[in-house]
Formats: C-alpha cells, structure tokens, sequence
DNA sequence: GTCTATAGCTGGATAGAC
DNA sequence: GTCTATCCAGCTATAGAC
C-alpha cells in the first residue's frame, strides 16, 4: 500500500523529524525551497538519510502529504459528529491551519503526477464523509434536494472558503467579511447560533 | 512603469517569439518548465536572448503576465457592455482559456513577491470593473444590497467558477453539473434566458 | 543508521566575438 | 541583435566508509 520506501521504520524518530523540517520548509518557504539539502539543514541531519528514509524527494512529498491528509481526515469526522455538523464543517474549513499547506500541495501537483493521484485519492474521502453526512442534516431539516443538492451545498462550503483563503494569501480581502456573512446567515437559517466554538 | 528591461522594442518581433513560447512551455509543462534554455529551444532561439530583452527570468515572467492580463482586461470590459453582462461574466470566467495560465502564475506567486504583487495589482482593476458594472445591474434589477451585496455576489460568481475550474485540472467534476446549473438558474432569474452566446 | 564524497546534470547569468 | 563559451551555484541520487 505504502511507496516504495528504501528502508527505516514506520515509527522512527529520524523519520519523522525529517517529515517535520519538510513541512516547515513548505509553509514558510514554499515546495521549491524543498531540498534534500535543505531538509536536512533544518532537520540538523544529513542530506543522504532523505534518501535512505523516503527513497525520492516525491515520496518525501507524498509521505508529508499522507501524514497531514490523515489527520486533517480524523479531524473532519471528529466534526461532522458535531451536533451543528455544518457550523462545525464550515469552521473546519474556514481554518487555515493546514489550508496553506494543502495549497502548497495543490501547487507542487499541477505537474506531478503521483502528488496530484495522491491527493485526488484523499480528496475523494473527504467529499465522501462530507457528503453523507450533509445529506442527511439538508433532508432532516426538509430542505427540498432538487433545489438544493447536497451534493452542491458540499461543494460551495469548500469553494468558497477555499477561495476566500487563497484570497487572503495575497493579502485580498475584499468583500470577504459581507460574503462570509451571508454563508453563516444560511448555516443559522438551519442549524441556529453557533453554541460551541471551534476545538 | 516598466521592468527594468535591458533593451529590445516594446514591439519587436524577437521579444513577441520569446512571450509565446513561455506561454506555451508554461501551458504545457508548468512553470517548473520554464528556464532560459528551455524557452530558447521553444522558440528557437538562443538563450542568451532572454536575458537581453527581459534581464531576469523573474522579469521574463512578470511580462508574460502582464501580456496575457491586459487581454483579459479588455475581454472583460467587452463582456461588461454585454446586454446580460452576468451571463456574459460568468461565462468568461468559466471559459478555461486564460484560466489554465492563471492558475499557474498564482502557484508561482505563492513565494516570489514580484510576481505576487502584479497579480495583485491587476487583480484590483478587474474587481474594480467588475463591481462597478454589478453594482448597477443588480440595482436596477431592484435586489436587495443589504441581503445581497454586489461585492458578495462578484465574489460568489469568481470564486465558484475558479474552484470548480481548478477542480477539473484535477480530473473531478463531482457535483459540478449540480453547482453550475444552480448558478445559471439564480442568472436566469435576473437576466430571463442567454440569449447570444460567448464570442 | 548515519556520515562523506562524488558523479552527473541543469540552471541563472555574464563576457565578449561577430 | 544574435551567437558561443563559460563561471558558478544548486540539485538528485548513489557508493561506500564507519
């Protein structure tokens, strides 16, 4: 199931140290200062255990990439078990925790093939989870599905919110407080004040 | 106002040869792809021309830019002056033909601020026309600004249309034809039925 | 497991001939 | 304006010592 990893443990110290000082090079930084080198300087290791870890610099990619999808994953079911699963969705994504990450990511796939399946791959348990879960709160609360498909309700959640991140990466907020107003006011329409905050 | 170009015409044909085939390299395989000698070989020329007409590689990419999003500018203002200018609108940001390229300067931007603030920059006079042309639209069509503001409607419209654009890049369309009918019925209801296509 | 050393490549950028 | 030649830097990846 894994990549073709050379060597090392699953749960090594080493392992995960260099899975670490790559994700801190992405966020601050951005993929291309990602080097074997460079990892390693952060890390305080040597650049050839890169290599013995994680074989490539792709498989070093994708094995960040897993790690931070899986508990980004745990983290959206922990939500949708919420008792208002779409305030807790909609703060969910309107986090920005791992979204500049996940951005980075979107950026290094546009031309790499095994980054972009992997995350195709992850994305469609995401929208899986979502989209059940969303079904059944839009029908409890007798929303009419031919006007408003679930499955399109999912969709402008994360594209608003992810369009509203991006936005705020380079510093354009424009119109954002008014547009994320109106998404809340339909959330309340549903589901009411939001009772808890966000864990 | 310009970049520091060492020397060459604004118009020189030489120049134009160069901006397409990084266009095109850009299109094709990414930003990633894009060195001097690459481009030289797409264009047929040699290398050390680049940095004659546009000093840097990093000036090479700003005029790419600024090319292609003056082009956009007046394809919007074109679509603006359309008698159902939000039909008109929308299909020109979900037209894919500039998108693609955008796309790919925006993960450029991501850390290198020369290209970051152009984007910006142009980004602001498309938001400026656009909202300048919405604003009145709406209001004649007596919508409520306090429930809908123009702003929140310009950014609905560009941000469900990028999202669902990058999304196809990606190779999923999952709710898309859900999504976009629902966008096209709420245009409908203001506009009544397109009546000419796309130019 | 961790290190040094190195092969082999590609890139940005410039000098200078024509 | 266009070319060749070249410098120097940084990268991936591997071999092999410890």
């Amino acid at each position: 199931m894994g990549s073709a990893r050379r060597a090392g443990t699953e749960d090594s110290k080493t392992r995960s140290v260099l899975l670490d000082a790559t994700e801190k090079l992405m966020l601050e930084e951005g993929y291309a200062a990602v080097s074997s080198r460079r990892v390693a300087s952060v890390a305080g290791l040597n650049a050839a255990l890169v290599y013995y870890y994680f074989g490539s610099m792709d498989d070093l990619f994708i094995a960040v990439f897993r790690r931070g999808a899986q508990r980004s994953l745990e983290r959206q079911a922990e939500a949708l078990r919420s008792a208002q699963p779409l305030w807790a969705l909609w703060e969910l994504t309107h986090s920005l925790t791992n979204t500049a990450l996940t951005m980075e990511f979107v950026a290094l796939a546009n031309h790499r093939k095994a980054i972009q399946s992997e995350i195709v791959s992850y994305s469609q348990k995401f929208r899986t989870m979502q989209l059940e879960v969303i079904s059944g709160v839009l029908n409890g609360y007798g929303i009419d599905a031919q006007r408003w498909p679930p499955v399109t309700v999912m969709l402008l959640m994360s594209g608003i919110s992810r369009f509203l991140l991006m936005e705020e990466a380079f510093g354009i907020e424009v119109g954002h407080a008014e547009t994320i107003a109106l998404v809340e006011r339909h959330i309340r329409q549903l589901e009411g004040d939001r009772r808890s905050g966000p864990s």
